[in-house]
RNA sequence: GGCUAGGUGGCAGAGUGGUCAUGCAGCGGCCUGCAAAGCCGCGUACAGCGGUUCGAUUCCGCUCCUAGCCU
């Protein structure tokens, strides 16, 4: 079962290697990447939407300082939830961190859940202006007045292409089709022609961990649920929604769990009910992560709650041509 | 025991003598700068048995069950 990358044989030193652990939210992707990380001299790089934000640490399920001394993290913490991230900044910031992984000897090992990021990593991202909150507002005040099936119209004009592939019922796109073309007088259809993936020379091995019965992921979401509740991860959505500044818009807080949270915070339904909607919630993007999953044709797949998941991904990555154990000292953790 | 009101898909909840409720959950899928987001698609549900009818989830009867009231 740990054959389909086909990448053994050359062990060529100096190669450029990375390595993708990818899965659905709750198969233990962060412990596996922590124990694969101990074995080889690698560095962990999140490729997580959320972990990217200071301050959501229960509900993302964050790794601990404790983790991080053991193995240096990436991308972790490095904006304030009133921020924005997106796929773009994401993709620069993986390259620069994996260059500094290999100039340091060490492979990176890209571990998470975000799905549209490995996306981005693997088939390139195109070159298109970053999200501009002006044409964005004004859009959007256009679609109030004269709503989103007139804005698809108006796409349909200037980019035939993208209003045929984008629904007339999905703002967000058309949204994005239109601001791209207001800004550059170019349309997204053209300018996403050219894209090239960033492991374009990179000896690339991709794992998946998911449990093989749905049902096993669903017992697990709901009990880590708990656990984070537990764990007090109302406290942590209560400092968000008091600190004044953010709202129920903000990307950080549209995150699983804490958008549940502070519906109730709001005075919106009980908190039993938010619960039971975070895990809903939770279920439905596990369902979404793992139709991505399926189309990654190149990948291995592991049973997640396989006792010895992470000693057969090891042989993998040895017979793949991974060097062995270095002493090479773990540095610039950055969490 | 009697009376009354009800029994609709996993849940909630409309409705009609002969096309589709709908919402939530679930399942499948889409996916190029908000992605833990946004979006699309998918259900011979009408308690059971008879009857009326060209046709019954809808009308009638009986049975079973539930809730409330009464004795």
């Amino acid at each position: 079962m740990t054959n389909g990358a086909g990448t053994a044989g050359n062990a060529r030193l100096g190669t450029r290697r990375a390595i993708l652990l990818m899965g659905p939210t709750g198969s233990g992707k962060s412990d596996l990447a922590l124990r694969l990380a101990e074995a080889l001299p690698l560095e962990i790089i999140s490729v997580d939407s959320a972990l990217v934000y200071r301050g959501m640490d229960i509900g993302t399920a964050k790794p601990s300082a404790a983790m991080c001394a053991r193995v240096p993290h990436h991308l972790l913490d490095i904006r304030d939830p009133a921020q924005s991230y997106s796929a773009g900044e994401f993709t620069r910031d993986a390259v620069h961190a994996m260059q500094d992984i290999w100039r340091r000897g060490r492979q990176p090992l890209l571990v998470g859940g975000t799905m549209l990021y490995f996306h981005a990593l693997s088939h390139g991202i195109a070159q298109l202006p970053e999200a501009n909150l002006e044409v964005r507002a004004d859009i959007e005040r256009q679609a109030e007045l004269t709503g989103w099936a007139a804005l698809h119209v108006e796409l349909q004009q200037v980019d035939p292409a993208a209003a045929a592939r984008i629904h007339v019922n999905d703002p967000q796109r058309i949204q994005r089709a239109l601001e791209v073309y207001r800004l550059t007088g170019k349309t997204i259809t053209g300018l996403q022609q050219k894209r090239v993936s960033v492991f374009a020379d990179v000896d690339v091995t991709e794992f998946i961990v998911a449990p093989l019965e749905r049902r096993d992921l669903h017992t697990r979401i709901e009990m880590r649920f708990g656990q984070m509740l537990t764990s007090g991860f109302l406290a942590e959505v209560r400092t968000l929604y008091e600190r004044g500044d953010l709202t129920a818009e903000h990307p950080s807080m549209r995150a699983v769990g804490y958008r549940q949270l502070w519906r109730h915070l709001a005075g919106q339904g009980s908190l039993d009910e938010a619960g039971k909607q975070a895990i809903a919630a939770t279920r439905q993007l596990a369902k979404r992560q793992l139709t991505w999953a399926r189309r990654r044709e190149r990948a291995q797949w592991f049973e997640s709650v396989h006792p010895e998941v992470a000693g057969k991904m090891l042989d993998a990555l040895l017979e793949g041509g991974f060097s062995a154990p270095s002493d090479v000292t773990p540095q610039g953790s950055l969490c």
